[in-house]
DNA sequence: TCCATCTACAACCATTTGGTTGTAAGTTAA
DNA sequence: TTAACTTACAACCAAATGGTTGTAGATGGA
């Protein structure tokens, strides 16, 4: 999760990933696009690599970068959970000023709030 | 966006919102969870701060730190934006196999959560 | 074969980060 | 007022980051 967060703070980073969204890019044709050295956006791939959020596939000599939509989706899932505690507790104000007999399956409902601030992030 | 997906990417700190989403929590009851010196924590906090994760709100001597939804929020729709290329990319390879009786709706039934994708950084 | 291209990786450097300790200032309670 | 508590901030340090250059291994084409 740190190496997912920190490869998505960098704005060359996440522009590559949009680069390589849609078909792959070879290291060198991206590194044409940025005003820095092949080496340092070969090292910028290596982050997003490593954070899971790009996968390379070899055709020939080259290695065409392409994102990988489930890691993105994987960040998407994490800053949810924060979203929705908040909702939750929106939700819980709601319900004192309105007799709303709404059926809502929340999340985690049943187990009241129980407050799960434990071990970091699993 | 830098500072935004920077300060999430740490543990420490994505605990700090976790705990400030429900209630506010002063610098140092937040202090007394974590194995780090006071002003380590206060330095995380900035960090939230500055990325405008959180907020302060003074009561008394402390300083009440509680999370900003808003920029949670705003976080998901950047990362909405690089999933909805890849959707869009998804959509066309469907169209192309439209004729295929393959019993595989896909995982992304298309017309699911519209995400706004719009201007994030740039 | 020889050459150009693409990639990988090491060594190095300046800056930032995450942590520490120490000092000072504002606020509440006695 | 004095003492305790809470926060702010500076100075310092080790490690990580983001960039550079240089060298070397594969691969494809003339």
């Amino acid at each position: 999760m740190d190496r997912l967060f920190h490869a998505l703070a960098d704005a060359t980073r996440r522009d590559i990933l949009r680069r390589c969204v849609r078909s792959g890019l070879s290291v060198s044709r991206l590194a044409e696009a940025y005003p820095m050295s092949f080496a340092a956006v070969q090292k910028h791939v290596t982050v997003l690599e490593r954070a899971g959020l790009i996968t390379k596939r070899r055709r020939g000599r080259e290695r065409l970068v392409h994102t990988d939509p489930g890691a993105v989706d994987r960040a998407r899932q994490a800053l949810g959970e924060l979203e929705t505690a908040w909702r939750a507790r929106v939700d819980r104000m709601s319900g004192l000023l309105a007799d709303d007999p709404g059926p809502d399956p929340g999340p985690e409902a049943g187990s009241g709030d129980k407050e799960t601030t434990e071990g970091q992030d699993r």
